[in-house]
DNA sequence: TATTTTTCTTAACCTAGTTCAAGACACTTT
DNA sequence: AAAGTGTCTTGAACTAGGTTAAGAAAAATA
């Protein structure tokens, strides 16, 4: 895809208007990749800190724990951001893994690159901090949802927000997203 | 307190260098106020929007849903930021309330303030872009927590990150916070 | 000091969700 | 077509945590 023209530009220019410069810089730092189904973008202990915007196809972005149990985190379609913001934040080797659901278009932005940018630009400061603003309002819901709905209410938000995915998601997958076992999640799948 | 020699102008010159007037023109925006233990800082269905710096004391922030039950979404101690992220992004009344509980200071900056600061001194734009980044942080390890950890890892996780604050917390609150019913928290702490 | 109100604990019973183990179904690959 | 592999379902037994209801302790008020 051209770069030059890409919907990531349409996406910030909604929330800020940098200057041709300024989206000429922005695009040159982005390592544009494309990934076939199940492979990944990011692996848990690399020391590779990109931050992920999705421009096509599905990603899902997951924690594996020291028993080698996996969390789900999100699921990130076209036009979000993921990546492992911990380890974006701190000078530590990732804790999250991010994987192709389905093959995908990737634009990667590297820590390093990005801190550059801000440096540089600092208009882009704005377009992150209202993504992160909006991903905070997601999260919180998420977390009211995890304590105060039962796992037939959690999934059935699932299916409404992510009406396509179930298609395609390894049952396993939605499982974990969503905090019960695979059995469960058939089970609650029969009822209906 | 004295607002020129405030703590935050601390937490912000850590993250951000602002001249002396972009500092000034900031504390102009902001609310001091006190509260006692049990009084409102923002309560749910208000159109308020503060965005609220505690200086000292502890605040709480929960979610009340149509069956009246609550679910407390964080503690917020000196030093912190919180506040309702949902209506402050959106232009709609508060969902959450936020309480205080135990005497305490704190900053509010309104909503079309914070714009206005943003606006005429987008250096702060880095400040509240490093603030979410990090809370988006802690709220993806609620997340997992929640859904990967037992009820009673989740106590022990609490007593670490807040040691003071079970000695005048109600229960009930605290039960809230860790997603299960204050019965249940009386038989995890009868365990030890 | 007595009284009321709120917070916390205990116990008996109940349920949502887990664990384990066996099959069923859908795929590739031969 | 057979055989192998991974994904999904089913069921029986189990456990973490919820519900209800009663009482104990503590705090507020008279």
């Amino acid at each position: 895809m051209d770069l030059q023209n890409h919907p990531i530009l349409f996406h910030i220019r909604k929330n800020i208007t940098p200057t041709a410069e300024e989206e000429l810089f922005f695009i040159s730092l982005l390592n544009s990749l494309k990934l076939k189904q199940g492979e990944f973008a990011e692996k848990a202990g690399e020391v590779t800190y990109n931050f992920i915007h999705v421009t096509s196809g599905c990603l899902m972005t997951y924690y594996t724990d020291k028993d080698g149990n996996d969390q789900v985190i999100q699921f990130a379609t076209s036009g979000w951001w993921t990546g492992d913001l911990h380890s974006l934040t701190r000078q530590q080797p990732s804790i999250y893994t991010t994987r192709a659901l389905a093959d995908s278009e990737i634009l990667q932005l590297p820590k390093v690159r990005m801190e550059e940018l801000l440096d540089r630009h600092p208009i882009f400061e704005r377009y992150f901090r209202i993504m992160f603003q909006n991903s905070l309002v997601t999260h919180q819901n998420r977390i009211i949802e995890a304590f105060t709905a039962t796992a037939e209410e959690r999934y059935h938000n699932f299916q409404k927000k992510y009406p396509q995915l179930e298609q395609y998601v390894p049952l396993k997958y939605i499982a974990s997203y969503l905090g019960i076992t695979p059995e469960f999640l058939s089970k609650i799948r029969r009822k209906k």
